[in-house]
RNA sequence: GGUCGCGUAGCUCAGUUGGAUAGAGCAUCUGCCUUCUAAGCAGACGGUCCCAGGUUCGAAUCCUGGCGCGAUCGCCA
């Protein structure tokens, strides 16, 4: 039984025997760190039912409490709060029940249903950029959170290797690509068929202005630029089949996909199953036909399917074009149908796409509701606000994307600096610096980014943004290998069950740490509900800046009690472990020194 | 214009089912390395929680109405 539930039980036993009355609920909250106490019950909503002034009844409870239960040590009242003392004996059983598991705070997973988690989800035609890492970061971390509170999670993308935008990518490469290939000019292939793709969009602006120059209305200028129309043309020629187009797209995407696994590896994200929308596309018109019948769609003289969502407050929504074509709806649809095939046991799915798809997926969502598909009750839209720049939004046409890659490798330059000027990895090897210098720069990127709440906005100044100090990756790192130090340094045995110690009264900040450590389990949990690896990073911050004040103002390996010094650096070690551990969900990696 | 989201310290962000004097980091200023890693610790400074009503013993939090910013409202994806 966790504190909480033993204390709300036993206040209502206090109330039903001080006053008669069987409480409807019990309100307890953390005490304030201003307060002594540990636990505080909120006597105010009390009032309700029983009458009397705060202070006297909290009083009454207190008294009640310390008398009766063990665990409470000591109370003090102040207006209506009651502060309740935890026992010591209560943290130190706590302590030896988790201090020899392995995965503390970690569910096993439960056999009933898993959930399908998409992230990334980037088209073929260009590099991924800080947009794509936000949605990477997040949609890994949901996934290992999911997977830390007992979910059985497949992680997923659909990658869109088809349409007009390869297209342009391949009508570009032949028209001025003189065969190059990443082989050939050393460059990564996501940013060669990326390079085609800008190539293009140049070609074609120069060519609508020739037309415009020569006297025709802009709109049919766009349509009608040869270069638009030989990319129209290859879209026509690939959907029909045309065994040299297909080889080209194949050869172009190969490339692009040696470019992602490369970024994908540094970033440190990885994928269960991969989907293309090549082979996704067609799918969801059979479901629209089968839709039809039973009268959750309709269709319109003109031949075009359509759902009314006006009884939900949404308008109607098309799910298939007046020519039988699909639209990104109906792929949607399909596609989320053929992942329930391929992973019978899934329960749920988690899409992590920007929000400007809010409203796509609200329809979504509600279509596969009225289908009757059970698993639709659990999806839900991982939905993350943009990623801004100072300039204002990233443009790729204006070229003010910040490059995924780029954004990387300042990050490991700057994690470099930094660390030769403190030159506490100076005995490494050059190879051995390197992952760490990826490590603390990565682990500053993540955490700057994950920290924050997925639904806000993020600013993101590449000068200035991304710090190594205060409330930063860099901080956690930075504490546990503090305490990897301590723990080489500790030349005695303390794998020693705490009930076999003879030990001195917790001071606050041991008291403080051990809190935390109760929290944990929570915080997966309460992380696991809403999606939000900020909650894991706000948590894991906390627990750290606790550490350092410990760390700060007691002696670990220095503590003179020679039993409590073993408390102490079994205490330290279990930080480690949930530092280790807390990070792990958000994709970060700790290192052993730094 | 309709719908959705956001608005908390100069900046970046926390703030649990409504609870105590709204918290951190950065920046500025003060102390602390002969002692387990100073990427640290301790402290100072800094707030009309966008505004106005309402509900409540109690509102940053819930409700209503404004204001500001963003997204969205294609047989695009």
């Amino acid at each position: 039984m966790s504190l909480d539930t033993l204390i709300a039980e036993k206040v209502r036993e206090a109330v039903a025997a001080l006053y008669g009355q069987q409480l409807e609920s019990v309100e307890l909250q953390p005490t304030r760190k201003e307060f002594e106490g540990d636990i505080t019950v909120v006597v105010f909503p009390m009032l309700r039912q029983l009458k009397g002034n705060p202070a006297a009844i909290g009083e009454a409870i207190g008294k009640y409490l310390a008398e009766q239960v063990a665990e409470v040590a000591a109370f003090n009242v102040i207006k209506g709060f009651l502060n309740l003392v935890v026992s010591d004996a209560y943290y130190l059983d706590f302590f030896e029940e988790i201090r020899k598991q392995d995965h503390y705070g970690y569910q096993p997973q439960r056999p009933e249903g898993a959930v399908m988690v998409e992230y990334s989800s980037p088209n073929t035609n260009k590099p991924l950029h800080l947009g794509h890492i936000r949605n990477n970061l997040l949609g890994y971390s949901v996934a290992e959170i999911l997977k830390a509170s007992g979910r059985k999670v497949y992680k997923t993308q659909i990658i869109n290797d088809r349409g007009i935008h390869i297209c342009k990518s391949m009508v570009a490469w032949q028209q001025f690509g003189r065969g190059e290939t990443p082989e050939s000019s050393g460059l990564k292939g996501d940013k060669l068929v990326g390079n085609y793709y800008v190539a293009f969009d140049q070609a074609y602006k120069k060519e609508i202005a020739e037309l415009v120059a020569k006297g025709m209305p802009e709109e049919e200028a766009a349509r009608e630029a040869p270069i638009f129309k030989a990319a129209q043309e290859m879209l026509r020629r690939w959907e029909a089949g045309d065994p040299g187009v297909v080889a080209l797209w194949k050869e172009m995407n190969a490339w692009v996909y040696t470019g992602f696994e490369q970024t994908y590896r540094e970033l440190g994200v990885d994928f269960d199953k991969l989907y293309y929308e090549s082979d996704t596309y067609l799918l969801g018109k059979e479901v629209v036909a089968d839709g039809l019948e039973k009268g959750v769609f309709y269709r319109k003289d003109d031949g075009s399917v359509w759902i009314d969502l006006t009884d939900e407050g949404l308008d109607e929504k098309i799910v298939l074009r007046s020519d039988g074509t699909a639209v990104y709806m109906t792929q949607d649809i399909g596609t989320a149908i053929q992942r329930v095939k391929d992973y019978p046991d899934i329960t749920g799915m988690v899409y992590t796409v920007g929000n400007e798809q809010d409203y796509h997926f609200k329809v979504l969502f509600l279509i596969l509701k009225k289908l009757g598909y059970s698993w639709a009750r659990q999806l839900y839209h991982l939905s993350y606000g943009m990623v801004d720049l100072p300039s204002g939004k990233m443009k790729s046409r204006e070229g003010t994307v910040v490059d995924a890659d780029d954004l990387m490798r300042e990050m490991d330059a700057t994690a470099r600096s930094i660390s030769e000027a403190s030159g506490k990895l100076e005995g490494y090897a050059e190879g051995e610096k390197e992952v760490r210098y990826h490590q603390i720069g990565m682990g500053a990127l993540k955490y700057y980014i994950l920290k924050v709440d997925p639904k806000k906005r993020i600013l993101f100044d590449p000068e200035e943004s991304v710090d190594f100090q205060g409330n930063t990756g860099s901080f956690i790192q930075y504490t546990y290998a503090r305490i990897q130090s301590i723990l080489r340094r500790a030349d005695f045995d303390y794998n020693v069950p705490v009930s076999k110690l003879q030990l001195t009264a917790l001071q606050p900040k041991e008291k403080e740490l051990l809190k935390d450590l109760a929290q944990f389990p929570g915080v997966i949990a309460e992380a696991a509900a809403q999606y939000s690896p900020a909650l894991v990073a706000n948590y894991t911050y906390d627990l750290v800046k606790d550490f350092n004040s410990l760390y700060q103002q007691l002696s670990i390996l220095g503590e003179e009690h020679p039993d409590h010094r073993i408390f102490r650096v079994q205490l330290t070690a279990k930080v480690g472990e949930v530092i280790r551990s807390a990070t792990a969900l958000l994709g970060i990696e700790v290192p052993e020194r730094m």
